[in-house]
RNA sequence: GCCGGAGUGGCGGAAUGGCAGACGCGGCGGAUUCAAAAUCCGCUUCCCGAAAGGGAGUGUGGGUUCAAGUCCCUCCUCCGGCACCA
């Protein structure tokens, strides 16, 4: 690095004697490597638990989290410091401030990258992870982070995992009691153990409703709902039945992509085209049964409890969006049966299966603009048509198109559904009636409703909404326009609209109101007669209240507007019109709410739904169940065998952990149907009961089963893994209960500061919300929400280079070109900036280039793939390249590792320019050339107190009192900042007090020692001032004012304190003003008030002139800002 | 399309509605050096001017205010997320 002074290729006596003590990136070095073995040594970072000898129970507890990162093999990115040194500044500085601190790490290392390699190497991923994690380790360390390593674990490991799998189980033993008050706010909702739910069956509290559902008994009285069956009268499969229905770890069915030949499911993204995205080979959509968490049944909470947090105000919209809470109602249209078309349910129900279609809407209000209904392709009605179709063949006429699209459309991914966004659809051939207006209308089958949502069926209304008119326009089927918009035309102009809406012929409506004389209607009449096809083109016709319709076709819209005189409405008919109104069209039989606003309209359906029974008020959420299944190798195995029946039985925590076999080889399976990579292990896989761990009162223990082969998702491990930090080493609970509740609970309960990307916003940031709000509910941990007060760092991104027609350069490719003496400039490579020795005379570069190097600009140019040096010496053929910001990527290379850049400045240098790049919550681009910067002032700190001669600690004798002041204000303003985690001020702070510090040369006394210009006790406090930021030049300043030997280390002392009188100054400068302007700048009194500040302003000799001969209208006094005085 | 976030010197960025550009990089000039590197000192928003000084200026256009980078409205650009959610 030529930017930085090399001690070893220094020459002669005296500069290496003055290298030695001038830091530099290898004295830097050395100070580093020294201080972070003593911290090691010394247990500088232990923090005792609650109980544990050392631990002090007056001082606050903060605790301090990271998002542990996944051990990857290409080791730490640039990105990873960035977040753990913010909280490590935090973590030092509170522990300076008096603070237990819990500051822990660890690694999230389940994973994919491992399996894959090992599917290459056969080399099993533990030992790939564990060498991973051992440099992720290494290189941790070497940026000296404060954390408690005795803290440290891996999802991976077999103590970790164990509690997995006892959370897994703890969630599978408990089921969601909807009324059950929560302990959080009471409102109804909270997760229970299930045997008390088996406790309320067996008392009768409880009783199996018909559809299966969990029905409370009628309070006193006993008296049973109609259709609810009493557990004792249930047969056991009915009761097993029953009670894995509410558990909330349940087996689902859900489909996946399943590729025959990688033998692996792949995500949505790794299809292209119903082929795998590597190596195209065919995917098959196959339904999987999985285990699913409930986690929908938390929504409404894990909604409420976001007001408890101090979130980003952006992750919270995020995590609520993406719950998706919609408002709305169920409505229960009756269905049609087919082969006798009347409306008794009693038929339909023999015919269908079911007496009416459900179906969620959040305008219900628009009831009466229902013309038809569509249903999922995957919804069960679908079946129980084509089932009726071969019992009844020439019932359903289309019943093989039907199935055709069934199938097609069960075999395109959703995200191939979403694609396309072409409506396509077939009818069911089925009926069913509009219960608001009587009317029967026809039921269809498309894949733009999703079974996932709502009902999975719908009530269309193309007139109010988008998709059901481009599937209405599509499919030729009617529209009713039942809202209009408020104050616009009589009800015969609606009429109009009403019959021509959705029409493709007719673009627009326009209502002309009476106050148009008919002269204006003849003279557009006039005008559209020399105009070609406007006859059929426009249709004007009179209203009996006066004013005229005109229905225009295209393209005469505008013609007809510019003819006539404002003001005229126009309405589009040809696209759905979902805003609010008034209801129009809306009058039926036994309910009607015509001209009444959306809201209320609203009200009056919902009224009605609960008195007729067709329906009720229904909230519904976008969130999906946690499907919790992965069929991989590399992650931790579920607690659950099988018995030959297919039942499923959890293993007993006394069993705990069920190891994960080692494989021989990790190819996957080919096979078409999904296998997951488990099923390999056969002498794992086939065992028995007993053997596997099953309590005895479940299944004898000879009985032979089969493990679960799926594996958990790698967001289990990272689920809870902050509850563990409180108390990782614990053998006999997942956490002890003391620890846990010093750490996570109290007057700031959960984690005080978790810092992390926000791409894990919803995530694995609501994952682990609703572990927590498990295992609260059971009563395992004392707070509902686990990370209190969040926050994001921002990405740290690259400079990338574009040629004029957007193409990339890579980065090593291009140059920069920066200004020099004569007409001259000089070279310097990218990425690392560093200059070459050639220079390029200006006159041979292309003019553009000349000129802007000419106005002192640097120009990034790329002389194409081959340049090399000697070139630079001819003619140049330089193409001038655009810098802008990317991601960092391997093929743009422009990825930096921290171990080079350590190697370069150290650490200490590293820490402090991420930390100055720019707000932490900001992504920004991160710039080798300006690390320098950082060592500079690190070197001018040094210096300060440091002499380079000697290396012995270099003390004025006296304080300088403008300096004193400054070093408070100093402290004052670094504190505030650390608090706030505005870490570049904090710096930019500190580094105006050394350069200020640094401006008093250091004295000689006659003997011609040199003396320093701070105190040792001011140099002191700097030196904490630095602590939290540079730890370790903090550490070596602390140990050569001799203060270590005295005082242990700089880690372990108090923040300075500040004298607030330090703070005030006695004169300020205030800036005056002349109607808004900053003319002048006088010093006041600090402490004069506002009428004295104006008359000493006024009358000051430098501003009495501005205002000679002016009337002064107003003065506006700011103290110890500024004076505006306004006069004209 | 919808929802976030951001637009300030050559660059990264600073600024409780109150002196725009702190601090750093780069650039220019100087000191030191046989020389270079490193280091140190000074200057550095742009335009006009030799200077004193003057003018303009926080993406665009408008508004509120004694005072707007900051608050309100319009539009533009960039980045991120979601996207047939009834």
């Amino acid at each position: 690095m030529p930017t930085t002074p090399n001690p070893s290729s220094a020459a002669g006596g005296r500069s290496e004697n003055l290298s030695l003590h001038r830091y530099s990136a290898a004295l830097a070095g050395q100070i580093e490597t020294h201080w972070q073995a003593a911290w090691l040594e010394e247990d500088t970072f232990r923090q005792p638990n609650p109980g544990e000898p050392g631990f002090e129970d007056w001082r606050p507890k903060f605790y301090c989290l990271d998002m542990f990162p996944y051990p990857s093999g290409a080791g730490l990115h640039v990105g990873h410091p960035e977040g753990y040194t913010a909280t490590d500044i935090v973590s030092r500085f509170k522990r300076m401030k008096g603070c237990n601190v819990l500051h822990p790490m660890g690694w999230d290392a389940f994973g994919l990258p491992a399996e894959q390699y090992a599917i290459q190497t056969g080399v099993h991923p533990a030992e790939t992870t564990r060498k991973s994690i051992d440099n992720f380790r290494r290189q941790l360390r070497r940026f000296g982070f404060s954390y408690d390593w005795s803290r440290e674990f891996g999802t991976i490991d077999e103590d970790y995992y164990r509690w997995t799998q006892w959370v897994f189980l703890e969630i599978y033993n408990a089921w969601f009691d909807e009324q059950a008050p929560s302990k959080t706010d009471g409102k109804p909702g909270r997760a229970r153990p299930i045997a008390e739910l088996v406790a309320g069956l067996e008392s009768g509290e409880f009783l199996v409703g018909s559809m299966g559902s969990l029905v409370r008994s009628a309070g006193a009285t006993g008296a049973k709902p109609s259709g609810a069956r009493r557990w004792q009268d249930l047969s056991p499969e009915d009761r097993r039945g029953f009670i894995d229905n509410q558990r909330l770890a349940y087996v689902g069915e859900s489909t996946v992509n399943w590729c025959p030949a990688l033998g692996t499911v792949l995500a949505n993204d790794e299809v292209i085209d119903g082929k795998s995205e590597r190596g195209g080979h065919p995917v098959l959509r196959k339904p999987l049964r999985q285990w699913m968490f409930r986690i929908t049944a938390h929504a409404d909470r894990l909604l409420r409890q976001l007001d408890m947090l101090a979130w980003p105000a952006s992750t919270k919209k995020k995590q609520s969006d993406w719950i998706g809470r919609s408002e709305g109602a169920e409505i229960r249209f009756p269905l049609l049966d087919p082969r006798t078309k009347s409306a008794d349910p009693a038929k339909a129900a023999e015919g269908l299966g079911a007496q009416t279609l459900d179906v969620f809407t959040t305008r219900p209000d628009t009831i009466f603009g229902a013309t038809y209904m569509v249903v999922a392709p995957e919804h069960p009605l679908v079946e129980r048509v084509l089932a009726l179709g071969e019992r009844q063949p020439g019932l359903i006429k289309d019943a093989a198109r039907i199935a055709d699209y069934v199938a097609k459309a069960r075999n395109r991914s959703d995200v191939e559904r979403q694609e396309s966004k072409e409506k396509t659809g077939v009818p069911l051939g089925i009926r069913c009636v509009n219960p608001a207006s009587g009317e029967p209308i026809p039921v269809w089958v498309a894949d733009y409703v999703l079974m996932g949502y709502g009902t999975g069926a719908i009530m269309a209304v193309p007139a109010h909404d988008e998709r059901d008119f481009a599937f209405a326009r599509a499919f030729n089927l009617p529209m009713r326009l039942v809202v209009r918009p408020a104050g616009e035309g009589p009800a015969q102009f609606w009429e109009k609209v009403g019959e021509r809406f959705g029409n493709p012929d007719y673009y627009s409506a326009v209502y002309v109101p009476p106050m148009h004389s008919p002269i204006a209607i003849d003279g557009l009449s006039n005008v559209l007669h020399g105009v070609p096809g406007a006859e059929s083109a426009v249709e004007i016709t009179p209203l009996d209240e006066g004013g005229w319709c005109i229905l225009v076709k295209p393209p005469l819209e505008d013609v007809v507007i510019a003819h006539l005189p404002a003001p005229v409405y126009q309405f589009e008919l040809g696209a759905a019109r979902p805003d609010s109104g008034y209801a129009c069209n809306s009058i039926g039989a036994g309910v009607g709410f015509d001209g009444m606003e959306t809201p209320q309209a609203k009200e009056a359906v919902l009224a009605w739904l609960d008195k007729s029974g067709h329906g009720r008020k229904r909230t519904t959420c976008r969130l999906r169940d946690w499907t919790f299944s992965r069929q991989r190798y590399w992650g931790e195995p579920f607690p659950i065998v099988y018995d030959n029946d297919g039942n499923h039985y959890p293993v007993a925590a006394t069993h705990l952990p069920v190891k994960l076999p080692v494989l021989d080889d990790y190819k996957p399976v080919e096979s078409q149907d999904p296998q997951p990579l488990l099923a390999k292990a056969a002498s794992w896989v086939e065992t028995t009961a007993g053997q596997a761990g099953v309590d005895p009162a479940l299944l004898a223990p000879d009985t032979p089963v089969r493990r679960e082969t799926n594996t958990m998702p790698g967001s289990a491990g990272s689920s809870w893994y902050a509850i563990r930090y409180c108390d990782p080493k614990n053998k006999d609970r997942l956490v002890g209960k003391q620890a846990e509740a010093y750490w996570m609970g109290g007057e700031n309960p959960g984690v005080d500061l978790y810092v992390g990307g926000d791409e894990h916003s919803v995530g694995h940031l609501l994952y682990a919300r609703w572990w927590q709000n498990v295992l609260y509910d059971l009563g395992h941990v004392s707070t509902p929400e686990p990370f209190r007060t969040l926050f994001h760092q921002g990405l740290i991104t690259a400079h990338a280079y574009q040629r004029e027609d957007k193409t990339l350069v890579p980065t090593d490719e291009v140059y920069e070109l920066r200004p020099a003496n004569g007409g001259f400039c000089s070279v310097h490579m990218l990425p690392s900036g560093e200059p070459l020795k050639q220079q390029i005379d200006t006159p041979n570069l292309p003019e553009a280039i000349h000129a802007r190097l000419a106005r002192g600009e640097s120009v990034f140019v790329t002389f194409g793939k081959d340049a090399d040096v000697e070139r630079f010496f001819g003619p140049v053929p330089a193409e001038a390249v655009t810098q802008i910001v990317a991601k960092m990527s391997k093929s743009l290379k422009n990825v930096v590792n921290p171990d080079d850049i350590i190697a370069d400045y150290g650490a200490d240098t590293f820490r402090l320019y991420e930390m100055y790049m720019g707000p932490l919550e900001m992504s920004k681009p991160w710039n080798t050339r300006d690390i320098v910067g950082l060592h500079r002032f690190l070197q001018r700190a040094w210096r300060l107190g440091v002499s380079e001669q000697t290396g012995e600690a270099l003390t004025a004798p006296e304080a300088d009192p403008t300096l004193e002041k400054l070093l408070h204000r100093t402290i004052n303003k670094v504190g505030g900042d650390i608090d706030k985690l505005s870490f570049n001020t904090a710096i930019a702070a500190l580094i105006e007090f050394v350069n200020i510090a640094g401006k008093g040369e250091a004295q000689t006394k006659g003997d011609s020692q040199p003396i320093g210009t701070l105190t040792r006790d001011q140099l002191s406090r700097l030196a904490l001032c630095l602590a939290p930021f540079v730890p370790h030049m903090a550490e070596e300043l602390w140990h050569r004012l001799g203060l270590r030997d005295k005082m242990g280390s700089v880690c372990r002392q108090a923040w300075p304190s500040i004298d607030e009188a330090m703070l005030r100054d006695d004169e300020v400068e205030v800036a005056v003003q002349l109607s808004g302007k900053v003319k002048t700048r006088v010093k006041v009194p600090a402490d004069a008030g506002e009428d004295a500040i104006q008359s000493f302003v006024l009358s000051h000799p430098e501003v009495e002139p501005l205002v000679r001969g002016k009337s002064i209208k107003k003065v506006i006094v700011v103290p110890g800002r500024l004076v505006n005085i306004v006069a004209v």
